[in-house]
DNA sequence: ATTGCCTATGCAACTCGTTGCATAGCAGGA
DNA sequence: TCCTGCTATGCAACGAGTTGCATAGGCAAT
């Protein structure tokens, strides 16, 4: 239940409408936390009568109206109360980690593919998160507290994703080893 | 929509009842795939109806009677179809990335608790691991398909641990960093 | 001209997952 | 003796999240 929490975020971040939410979503935001914009639209809906978040109809040209929203105090206060909680029992879904003790009944060889599409997607992740850290924090000695804080985040994802990909290394020679073993 | 699968895994590796199962994945299936008993009864019986898994009832001394489930053909088929399919969207819920982002718009001293907490969390689990590799795997040059294949999956578990810590402690360097610098 | 895509919001129906509670016998400790 | 906890299964209600569809104007390409 903390999709108002990242919402708040991104909006004390950058005002912005739920259509403007939902592609951030799709971006930065969504790396470490993921809606879909019905889903942000209804929680939008449920924070503007909270109190948490302020509306400010905008009328456009060319293109449909839309609603603005920025965080308001009591949004702010919302967040800070969150942030002193302790929390997260963390449900943890890893569906590859599944797949491979389950080869243990199939052919080893056959999660092949599937282990090289995952290690492709997160050689490209990484070089995605790369760029964007040349690009976004050209210089690491100047930072406020907002990009340092930003960054430290994006640390992790680097380490996530260098860690991963030597893992997933790691799996495929296992799982070429064992294909070599007992050809099926 | 994968707990069907890691049902059939931990069946196929050891048949057992509803509430084992249960327990199961409060402990080693836990580790990657989440479920509660309400969850896991509601599947299972599905499941029974769909013949992906046999059902016999056990009648017991002393406690309650129980149904012991295995997996069937036709289950070790859907099984197989699901290891061959891409898949994976991968929904991502990382809440403490979310309230570092969020510790920018309010105390970054206050966060420090809830980093230590998580630390010491990641550092017991970490030595869980350590412990159960010991246990299960002392000859790591003579395991068979099954217990490779699980290794190599404990072996992630090990090293995202040790990620995961190095990357708490540069957290908490930031957080100080960042609490001296402007203290509140 | 038509097709398809983008902005922008929303309804309705569904599945997934969680929480609280109920039953029911047995074992062990205060 | 009462209380707690374990085994074993299940119902009912709710909340979170997904999917399909609808509207509606503007833009660009075929």
């Amino acid at each position: 239940m903390a999709l108002e929490h990242a919402i708040l975020v991104s909006l004390l971040e950058q005002p912005g409408s739920g259509y403007e939410l939902a592609r951030r979503f799709d971006r930065s935001i969504g790396r470490f936390w993921t809606a879909t914009h019905q889903q942000i639209y209804r929680v939008l809906r449920r924070m503007e009568a909270d109190g948490w978040v302020a509306a400010q109809e905008v009328t456009q040209d060319g293109r449909p109206d839309k609603k603005v929203y920025s965080a308001a105090d009591a949004g702010r206060a919302a967040l800070s109360d969150w942030l002193r909680q302790p929390v997260e029992p963390e449900t943890v879904r890893h569906e590859l980690a599944v797949k491979i003790r389950a080869a243990a009944f199939d052919d080893p060889a056959a999660l092949i593919p599937e282990v090289e599409r995952h290690r492709e997607g997160h050689a490209a992740l990484l070089a995605r998160y790369l760029h964007g850290e040349q690009r976004d924090f050209p210089d690491l000695d100047a930072l406020g507290t907002r990009q340092e804080l930003q960054h430290v985040v994006l640390r992790g994802g680097i380490e996530f994703e260098r860690m991963t990909l030597a893992w997933l290394d790691d799996v495929l020679a296992t799982l070429r080893r064992l294909a070599g073993d007992r050809p099926s």
